[in-house]
DNA sequence: ACGAGAGTTGCATCA
DNA sequence: CTGATGCAACTCTCG
């Protein structure tokens, strides 16, 4: 029990299947469990109010999660490179855990904190649960690429087997009385207004963010055994009123929720039964996701169409007034523009109605680049995550991937198919409009 | 090496 | 309502 130990939250903000967490608590006298906030970042990052807020909750509710287990969250301000040593010092710290990030700018700030690391003889331990399997393992066994279709992906993850099993949450006997220090007042959960946000600015908060709302929206869908098992993504609708589909994708995103429990859980429901198959399936969105986390870790530029060897140059247009009509939902395209005033509301959209604005902004329609549209879901998007924003916009702009651009979605035929009666785009006016609540809009 | 076949989820039209 | 077809001709994978 010699150990003082910080375990760093970044995404995985959260207890159950937290492999480096539980690394911390080995041989560990004290535990500091915290989350580093950067001032500077969140003045200039181009995150949106929606998704501040669901990080707030995300963080509030890990706290007391941790507090229930006589623990709690220490939010330290500033820079990482500059924190780490003053914490190493003031907490005497021996060991950092944290979860493995494969995202450009996470690798080159955890190289330096690894550095520093060093510099101060605080051992490092990271443990990879934000993904499936090792990235970097599924890379190695394609030959030292990234695969570029489905087929060969699922090919290649076959050759290593099954996701590792979820772990269980640490337990109060092994939390107990690590936690010494307070400092309610220095290291407290952030406000929006200390994050300079105004919260009058907020729409509906449909998905809070949270380790509980995560397992609690889980469980509420995993209980459809029979939605489950014949869940096949294009057969779902971009338009219903109340989501077709789970609307995990945000507490993946942050690690409220674990994709291997996820997975596992999935397992358990299909057993025995018929059930439907990647690339369609529940499991085949999880494979999706790994599908471009990897293209993300092992293709150079994937967030541009500069330098990226599989993004085709195409010579865009710049038409600001199009674009701005297009963020603003303007268009004159009802579906359109309900999409985008949903996705500015509530912070969550279909997959399917991405498509359809994705291609009307691009190949579709505008011949605006994908990377304006990838700014724009980067700032709305509760579920922004950047290999899968960035892969999925070359994607639906037949610039990677996907390249039968012949095939293009109606901006008005698509959403009569699941919405005859024009409920949805009655219900999503176009223009900026002010945040409504769930009641005025039903009218009820 | 090179060609055949395949590729998460299109649309309109027609039988 | 379901399925076939033309549209026009892309890129990756695999044998």
């Amino acid at each position: 029990m010699s150990h003082s130990c910080i375990h760093w939250f970044r995404k995985g903000l959260r207890l159950h299947d937290n492999p480096a967490l539980l690394a911390a608590l080995r041989d560990c006298r004290r535990l500091y469990p915290i989350f580093i906030l950067d001032p500077w970042f969140a003045a200039a990052a181009n995150v949106g109010i929606n998704r501040w807020r669901f990080l707030v909750g995300a963080l509030k509710d890990l706290d007391r999660s941790l507090r229930e287990l006589d623990s709690r969250l220490f939010v330290v301000r500033g820079k990482p490179g500059d924190v780490f040593p003053e914490l190493f010092r003031e907490w005497s710290v021996t060991r950092l855990t944290f979860e493995t990030d494969t995202e450009p700018y996470s690798q080159q700030r955890d190289k330096e904190v690894l550095r520093l690391a060093e510099e101060h003889g605080v051992e490092v331990i990271q443990k990879i649960s934000h993904t499936l399997y090792n990235i970097e393992r599924i890379i190695e066994e394609n030959n030292g690429k990234a695969p570029l279709t489905c087929v060969r992906f699922q090919t290649v993850v076959k050759t290593i087997g099954p996701p590792q099993r979820p772990l269980p949450s640490p337990t109060l006997q092994e939390m107990n009385g690590k936690c010494t220090e307070t400092h309610d007042e220095k290291y407290g959960i952030p406000t929006l207004e200390e994050l300079g946000k105004d919260p009058q600015l907020t729409g509906p908060e449909i998905y809070p963010g949270g380790e509980q709302e995560a397992l609690r929206r889980l469980d509420k869908y995993m209980e459809r055994t029979g939605w489950v098992c014949s869940f096949e993504k294009p057969n779902t609708s971009p338009n219903a009123l109340s989501p077709s589909t789970t609307v995990l994708s945000p507490y993946l995103k942050f690690g409220c929720l674990s994709v291997r429990t996820f997975w596992w859980r999935l397992v358990g429901i299909y057993q025995g039964k018929k059930h439907s198959q990647p690339p369609v399936s529940l499991h085949g969105q999880l494979l999706w996701r790994e599908f471009f986390y990897t293209a993300g870790r092992g293709i150079s530029n994937f967030d541009r169409m500069e330098g990226n060897p599989v993004c085709v140059r195409v010579d865009w247009d710049s038409n600001l007034e199009y674009l701005s009509a297009w963020r603003e939902a303007r268009t004159g395209f009802p579906f359109i523009d309900a999409i985008m005033t949903q996705l500015r509301q509530e912070g969550w959209i279909h997959h399917l109605a991405r498509h359809a604005v994705a291609c009307f902004l691009t190949r579709g329609d505008l011949w605006i680049s994908w990377e304006e549209g990838q700014k724009v879901f980067e700032e709305l998007l509760l579920d922004a995550d950047w290999a899968l924003n960035a892969g999925n916009w070359q994607w639906l702009s037949a610039s990677a991937f996907f390249h039968q651009y012949f095939r293009v979605y109606s901006p008005v035929a698509f959403g009569k198919k699941t919405d005859k009666n024009g409920d949805y785009i009655k219900d999503f006016p176009a223009g900026i409009t002010q945040t409504r609540t769930k009641v005025n809009k039903k009218g009820t």
